[in-house]
RNA sequence: GGGUGAUUAGCUCAGUUGGCUAGAGCGCUUCGUUUACACCGAAGAUGUCGGGGGUUCGAGUCCCUCAUCACCCACCA
């Protein structure tokens, strides 16, 4: 492996020049497969699958975390497992296609269900490669031998049986409800797929004989089938049981008492519209009033006098709202700013319709979930997603799982479209043959919905583990890590899929990341100008230094901001490695090696206590999922203490295993953060042939002397002082100032120990704590007073 | 209307269960080009830890309250 020698390596070092090279070898070594001792515990992480079809964007180069997960675990030697996926992303992936079928001036009614499925899937097929392309840059070690796709064969046949077995149970039903219905995209969608945006609009008091209603609708009164008013206010009570007029088709409708009426909102009366709004609908349940349709699926009016048919909604409130003051029906009108529902993706404005859609029961499913929680059998890190994330189960409404979007995993339903009494309206199966001998030829349809994507991919873990092979080994998984605003959407899913299909929860850990934004905390995207593709960023500075970057100084749930100077200092880190393994390299001759390194100085014994104390904290933050502690413990090692310091002194009286045990041990700690530079150096090293992706994390094999090392750091002092041409004034100055430091701890001590509250109520740890710093500040101040003493005489 | 997070040096942010004299990077000041590194080194300055109360021997850390910002949830017609 030691192809290059050490006059090879440049001054400063250049990542793109290695970084190929590594990604090569550790392919060629297989190294992201599966190894390990079989007798440790296995580590299984389960990629979120990115969209196929896309490209890497600030959402992924979180992953960094899972890589440095992954990477330590395998150091550790543990079984490991970093399985990745694609998504197929139904309604996203759907609508990049149309809009590039729109160039073609076609739709995708001009290609049918069928044509306009296998030509995205081809499509998808031939784009899937840009992605990981980019994540094998990343340097993220995931066995891409396993590489699934939601759409593959097995894992829709998961997807299908759970639907059946979801079925069997009576969790699954078929209904007409109302629903989130997007005209643009023509689909349903579950409530959260749905944002809401705070928009200006206008509330329409209206006159309806009786009384006035209030609305920000108009257009929607054809559709009324009742005024209701709050059965509590006094105004109104005498009205309920009568009738209000409906202006422009003076339609007569009931006045109802409901509960949910608002005494203060608009007029406190409220035209009650089953058909086209939450809430009437649920009124109009509990009154058993008509459900009346007249927006159609596009968006478009339908049953309505003639001069509305086929206007678009807002067309009609126009036209609606001209008529209505025509009419002097238009008592007043008033602006407001009202919260308004839009898809997600395609941010059309929602339309409330019913329709019929499958659903799915949510709460009786949910329960496992919440206790598992509840008893920490899943840890959240950050812990405070706990809570948000059991606020959400215990709310949970029925799931509408039906899309009517044509690239996705289609429900396995067949549908009878005869008379026959003795058969069932539908049934479940993937196999038309089936359909065919139960309700015979031609008297049978086939569902043309898809499953919710999030249905599909909340059975993720089991769905890619059983399709492997590697689910006996690795499930539960270790940890699901992933963007905080899908632990809802995505998150709680999986747990319940799992707990219902396995009986286990389908991971122990949580960790949630937030959003990585520029300097100034706005979201990094490429309409904003603000996102400069990272593979830019990592050509200039290093893929190593972005992910430092993304992993130093960003704290678990929270956003984090990245920036070129940051980078920039990181690559500079990886500058400063590159420099110390050059130094050594250039030191050591043929024949050191770092197992036999022994501590011969006080340096050499206050480096290794450096490094002992650095090995345990690196080692616990990451466990902790304390990425960043760790990384900067790291920093402060190489840089301050081996680089500035222990270095520096080496110059003078080297102890050469022990430098090449520094530079060891540092690449070992430093390759989950920075796996390129590490390896490069690792394979100029000449004191081993291995590589370091698969090499064993560090251990502390040495015993320093406490003692000898805090002679060094007395010594750092004065041989940094000797160094300048500044003779013994300067060095006098310092040790004063040494002095009067710890002649201040003196006062400081010496006060807290005479306190009696403190001495009779502080624990025993503590009090000792403070005897020794004062017990050392005496010997200290002796010490400093001596010397002082000594360079002032010469 | 409910909830969560943030508020610490000029800037960007760390600070695990309360316990050394509150830290880092960048920036700034002064000095320095000694063959690992100017993508560098040495020395240095800068903080009533958002305001106000409280608990405690001890609070950046816990409790109450107020303020500002960000995000999330909810059926504001």
């Amino acid at each position: 492996m030691n192809s290059t020698t050490n006059n090879e390596l440049s001054k400063t070092y250049n990542p793109s020049q290695h970084e190929p090279r590594i990604s090569e070898l550790w392919d060629k070594a297989e190294a992201f497969r599966v190894a390990g001792d079989s007798s440790k515990e296995p580590f299984c992480i389960i990629m979120p699958p990115p969209n196929a079809n896309g490209s890497l964007h600030a959402g992924h180069l979180m992953y960094v975390v899972e890589d440095i997960a992954v990477r330590y675990a395998r150091m550790q030697g543990r079984p490991t497992l970093w399985l990745p996926g694609t998504d197929h992303a139904g309604i996203e992936t759907q609508f990049v296609y149309e809009q590039l079928l729109a160039k073609r001036n076609i739709t995708r009614h001009d290609l049918g269900q069928e044509k306009f499925y296998s030509e995205i899937h081809k499509f998808v097929s031939g784009q899937q490669h840009n992605i990981l392309q980019q994540f094998r840059a990343m340097g993220f070690s995931a066995d891409w031998s396993k590489l699934k796709f939601t759409l593959d064969d097995d894992i829709t046949n998961t997807v299908y049986d759970t639907f059946k077995q979801l079925h069997d149970d009576n969790l699954i039903y078929r209904g007409n409800r109302i629903v989130n219905w997007d005209p643009v995209t023509q689909s349903a969608y579950a409530d959260i797929e749905i944002t809401h945006e705070q928009r200006k609009g206008e509330l329409y008091y209206i006159d309806y004989g009786s009384l006035t209603i209030a609305t920000t609708r108009p257009e929607t009164i054809f559709a009324d089938s009742a005024v209701a008013v709050n059965p509590n206010d006094d105004r109104y009570l005498s009205l309920i049981g009568k009738t209000a007029t409906i202006p422009l088709i003076n339609k007569p409708v009931a006045i109802i008492g409901d509960e949910q009426v608002e005494f203060s909102f608009g007029s406190g009366a409220l035209k009650v519209t089953p058909g086209h709004d939450k809430n009437d609908f649920e009124i109009g349940l509990r009154h058993n009033l008509a459900q009346i349709t007249i927006i159609d699926l596009a968006g478009r009016m339908i049953n309505v006098p003639a001069e509305y048919a086929g206007l678009t909604v807002i067309e009609a409130r126009k036209k609606v709202i001209l008529a209505l003051e025509q009419a002097g029906k238009l008592v007043k009108r008033e602006p407001i700013v009202h919260s308004v529902a839009l898809q997600d993706r395609s941010k059309a404005v929602i339309e409330p319709l019913i329709t019929e859609q499958w659903f799915m029961k949510i709460s009786e499913l949910n329960k496992p979930v919440i206790s598992a929680i509840e008893n920490d059998e899943i840890k959240f890190y950050p812990n405070r997603f706990k809570k948000i994330a059991l606020e959400w189960l215990r709310n949970e409404h029925d799931w509408c799982i039906s899309r009517q979007i044509w690239w996705g995993v289609g429900i396995p339903v067949f549908y009878k479209t005869s008379n026959d009494p003795d058969k069932k309206p539908y049934i479940v199966s993937t196999s038309e043959q089936e359909a065919k001998d139960y309700y015979g030829e031609g008297s049978y349809r086939a569902e043309t919905d898809t499953f919710d994507t999030w249905f599909s991919s909340g059975q993720w873990p089991y769905a890619t583990l059983l399709s492997t092979g590697d689910f006996k080994r690795f499930y539960p998984t270790t940890t699901m890590a992933t963007a905080r605003d899908i632990l809802h959407k995505w998150v709680t899913r999986m747990i319940m899929f799992g707990l219902y299909k396995t009986g286990e929860i389908p991971f122990k850990n949580v960790y949630l990341w937030g959003m990585v934004t520029d300097e100034k905390g706005q979201k990094l995207s490429k309409s904003k100008g603000n996102y400069d593709d990272p593979m830019q960023i990592t050509a200039k500075y290093g893929t190593d230094a972005l992910r430092l970057a993304l992993s130093i100084g960003i704290t678990p749930g929270n956003d984090g901001k990245i920036s070129e100077e940051k980078i920039q200092g990181y690559r500079n880190f990886c500058n400063k490695l590159w420099n110390v393994a050059r130094f050594v390299l250039a030191k050591v001759p043929e024949g050191t090696t770092p197992l036999k390194a022994e501590l011969l100085s006080p340096a050499d014994h206050w480096v290794v206590l450096r490094i002992n104390t650095a090995i345990s904290s690196v080692s616990k933050s990451i466990e902790n999922y304390r990425f960043s502690e760790a990384g900067q413990t790291i920093y402060a090692l190489l840089w301050d203490d081996i680089a500035d310091k222990y270095l520096e002194h080496s110059k003078q009286s080297p102890n050469n295993h022990l430098l090449a045990y520094c530079l060891d041990t540092v690449l070992r700690l430093m390759h989950p953060f920075a796996p390129f530079v590490t390896e490069t150096i690792w394979q100029n090293t000449m004191w081993t042939n291995s590589n370091l992706i698969t090499e064993q994390w560090t251990n502390i094999i040495h015993k320093p002397s406490t003692a000898k090392a805090k002679e060094f750091e007395l010594e750092i002092i004065s041989v940094i002082s000797a160094g300048q041409k500044d003779s013994n004034k300067v060095e006098i100055l310092k040790l004063q100032k040494e002095l009067t430091a710890k002649q201040n701890q003196l006062k400081l001590s010496g006060a807290k120990l005479a306190n009696k509250s403190f001495m009779s109520r502080a624990p025993e740890a503590v009090i000792s704590a403070e005897k020794g710093r004062l017990a050392g500040a005496e010997s200290a101040i002796m010490e400093l007073e001596g010397k002082i003493e000594k360079l002032a005489s010469t």
